[in-house]
DNA sequence: CAAACCTACAACCATTTGGTTGTAACTTAG
DNA sequence: CTAAGTTACAACCAAATGGTTGTAGGTTTG
């Protein structure tokens, strides 16, 4: 509900924010990031917790969660003095089917690379013709 | 060949490079450098072609190029005195499995989470002991 | 050959990132 | 109430990032 993934191999591209899409990417370009997910998938810790399993400063977990939540992929709940992170599955998924969504997008016109030996070249001459303009 | 993605359910992740790992995220975690994906998917472009696409200047199309085909998701491919870059389906495919991969990881026990209650309190049991420990 | 084109790369700059320590506020336990 | 535990956040720092301009080296083209 919260997606909404296209559903047509042409289009320009999936209705995603591209802010959020950047967000999620980078915050799982981190691979403590990334650790902290698998933690926070088995059971739900305190950003206490966490920062106890890794050598950094609290204040460092704390950012890395702070990352991860802007990313929607984790949430905070309060429980008394602490604060449980636990991730959030939806947003997992919409990554997983954004990325297969670009991959499909990517990859199409490679696998009809056969039939459309003449476009290509015309693409090609298209391209030579804007080159010309000289910009 | 390249990949090696793991078929059981119950590892504790992929056997991936968690190096290229962060290099593949962090290169989609830009919107001009996913842009790029999508314009050398329809065909190769070479960096010129894609410079005159945009408004930053050569010098940043080209790095971003390079951020990208260091994570393997692009190629170079010299011809003449132009290079053409071309998209790698290869990583492309692999990126999507893992994480789909990571999806399925960090969620399976979301999905288990009514069978395991009495290991819920065990694994915060666990957790309670160690940190008795106080490192 | 000379001019134009394409690419690589260095040097520089502003901003972001990932890390630190320190301080303040709130919650629970004695 | 006091002390300990947990979190938030500010201030600071080094390194990485994304951008710039400039220079140099190959490749075509006229």
């Amino acid at each position: 509900m919260v997606v909404g993934l296209p559903t047509k191999p042409d289009a320009a591209g999936p209705e995603f924010d591209e802010d959020q899409v950047d967000l999620i990417f980078h915050a799982l370009s981190d691979r403590t990031r990334r650790d902290i997910m698998g933690k926070v998938s088995q059971s739900e810790q305190s950003i206490s917790d966490l920062a106890r399993q890794y050598e950094v400063s609290f204040a460092a977990i704390q950012k890395h969660v702070s990352v991860l939540e802007k990313a929607s992929l984790v949430t905070k709940r309060v429980d008394g003095r602490q604060k449980l992170v636990q991730n959030n599955p939806e947003t997992l998924r919409r990554a997983t089917e954004l990325l297969a969504e670009y991959e499909r997008i990517w990859t199409q016109r490679i696998n009809a690379i056969g039939q459309i030996l003449g476009e290509e070249r015309q693409v090609g001459d298209r391209k030579r013709a804007e080159e010309r303009k000289r910009r």
